[in-house]
DNA sequence: ACGGCGCTTGAATCCTTGG
DNA sequence: ACCAAGGATTCAAGCGCCG
């Protein structure tokens, strides 16, 4: 199959810059190969929901339950990797690279076939996503954060990857592999004419910024095989990269198409608002006893030693003459008789003979993370 | 294989707190089946380094390129994971569950591993390191976290989950699926004998704390498949849970031992951690009526008193305008047209001129029952 | 214009027990 | 095994309305 496409596509022009109709394994073996600088694919993750689901205030969370997203079995949704992969892997010129992204429900999978089929990782990236749907019923952590892996098409590439372009993003700090950046929202998600959303898993153009910047040059081209709203042909097109994207769903291609047609191209990097310095970072009283600085069962002294409480395993305190037990903030305030306490600096250890605010010990944390 | 060790095992005591020696695979099949509560595993990563790697200013890093460490394939790798992972299922209790901690080098195959035995995912878990290495050759993103995946033993699986814990030691809000935390250096680094680290990849006491006070209960037993130098076993130790240790390695137990040795167990009354509703003694409606705190007939009203409802005799209410009867938790959903309504936070009596939640009665009799 | 309050929403494998 | 019922459960942002 891939073959008969080669032969007849091999002096077809790439069809730049245009949003493909139709399976993208087609459309992909239909075009030339080797072809192609980077691929950015956003494949279904395969959720296998079950039932609905409600907030507490009994309202529905709206679910991915789309007939794109169901397999009948791990094996199925593997065959369906195997294929796509293998396509855009023919497409890769030598030294290209393929970023995809998922979940834990797909991604361990298709990190396997990657390998199998011979790319070579060179990182995994987390989306540590600053705005997550919480976990209604509080039977799981929250689920906060994607997976991408970033791999090149085999280990003898010579990938693109710019360096100083990210260590400038990131205040001249070495990009890490995590990313914190806010989910899709407000202004920038799409609607349909109803004013529904237009797909339900667009993705922050942040995201791509920082894929198309950090992994390829101006002039590039840049395949989306799973090209929904085209978020990653906006992005290449600000950014002065080519793009090919291809989808099946005429809705999603309609959206993307005048999306993309208002998207101007920057003359310069557009600014990452997404950088903006926050407060300090916030220090859980609970890390201080996970990171052993504050050892369960040890004493705290209220300024002046009048109330005493020890700390529990889990991050709480608790008095025993009053029964009293929580945070550090909420005990203070009961034994104090107050509406409110700050705990870090009510609470005290003894260090050396002396009463020291456990806000010494926050500090310590804070330099730590810097 | 497995069957013998089965038959030969089933009358044995389970080794707690001890240090097996030996192959993790065997030893794990010499062990009563559906006899441990937790698995928490750090097998070998495949790191496939090639060649030295030097820092800026031309010193070596010390790289993990032990042995234990080599795999001649994907395919010999995915086997020993494929053996490991049967060996360790077959231990775990229905309602066990499983750690695995991993890099992209390996966390994909064994992720999908997982999947393919029927454990069944509960959270991939970011572990974020505040200090990690850097890219020294600037090819790369700092490769600033590993992956852990949480897995119960089954779909099934009645998973053990301390959410109000977790939440404790977040400062109230619930835990993410994200974990900052420093690697394992300074003090807390184990040494051996010439002062070189005993164990190139020891993980921080810190990781395994939140993992097991999230997910075991004090007494439960945990099994470290890939012990090295213990700190599954020392943090076990430590809260009062239960450990079996299986490591090849004379030189990594020998270690391992020194050190729990060394720890000491937390006062009893410090372990225990905030509890959930769910885990109170249920307290019927009606007991309000029988012991007179309600009287049949009186009023309750909902937030704002948009609804009145009648309680009966019997424990049920009645609300005269939409004829609608039933339990609290039936009528108030009825009236609000919602899926479902705790009826304890719903429903309001008047005391005092206030209205006051009947889930405070429902409290009052829960102290009377202590 | 600005702040506060309330409402909405987001790739989700989201309950437990007794009959 | 299924079914019915009890009752436990949310965080950060953006937007619109109102004073």
């Amino acid at each position: 199959m891939a073959r008969a496409a080669e032969g007849s596509s091999r002096a077809a022009a790439l069809p730049l810059n245009q949003i493909l109709a139709g399976d993208c394994i087609e459309q992909m073996n239909a075009l030339p190969e080797a072809s192609v600088d980077l691929i950015f694919a956003d494949p279904p993750y395969n959720l296998q929901l079950r039932g609905d689901l409600h907030r507490p205030d009994n309202s529905l969370v709206d679910a991915v339950d789309d007939a794109w997203d169901r397999f009948g079995s791990f094996a199925d949704y593997d065959r369906f990797s195997r294929d796509w992969l293998a396509a855009a892997r023919r497409l890769l010129k030598p030294n290209g690279a393929i970023w995809v992204i998922g979940s834990y429900h797909n991604i361990f999978r298709v990190g396997a076939e990657l390998q199998n089929q011979g790319f070579w990782m060179l990182n995994d990236v987390v989306w540590r996503k600053s705005n997550p749907m919480p976990n209604f019923r509080g039977k799981r952590l929250t689920n906060a954060h994607e997976t991408l892996i970033w791999a090149s098409k085999s280990e003898a590439s010579k990938y693109t990857f710019n360096y100083e372009a990210l260590k400038a993003l990131n205040e001249g700090v070495q990009m890490r592999s995590d990313w914190v950046l806010p989910i899709c929202t407000g202004n920038e998600r799409l609607k349909d004419e109803h004013g529904d959303k237009a797909h339900p898993t667009q993705k922050p153009e942040a995201l791509l910024h920082r894929v198309i910047i950090g992994t390829t040059n101006p002039g590039d081209v840049v395949l989306d095989p799973f090209f929904g709203t085209g978020t990653t042909g906006a992005v290449a097109k600000m950014l002065g990269r080519n793009f090919i994207g291809i989808e099946r769903e005429d809705s999603y291609r309609k959206v993307a198409e005048a999306r993309i047609a208002r998207v101007r191209r920057f003359d310069r990097d557009v600014l990452e608002t997404t950088t903006s310095k926050r407060a300090e970072p916030r220090v859980p009283f609970g890390q201080l006893v996970e990171r052993g600085m504050l050892r369960p069962g040890e004493e705290l002294y209220s300024q002046g030693s009048r109330f005493k409480a020890r700390v529990r395993a889990d991050g709480t305190l608790t008095n025993k003459d009053s029964d009293v037990s929580g945070s550090i903030h909420q005990v203070g305030a009961r034994l104090e008789g107050a509406p409110s306490c700050n705990g870090w600096t009510y609470w005290h250890i003894k260090r050396e003979g002396k009463l020291v605010p456990i806000d010494l010990l926050r500090q310590q944390v804070r330099a730590e993370m810097n």
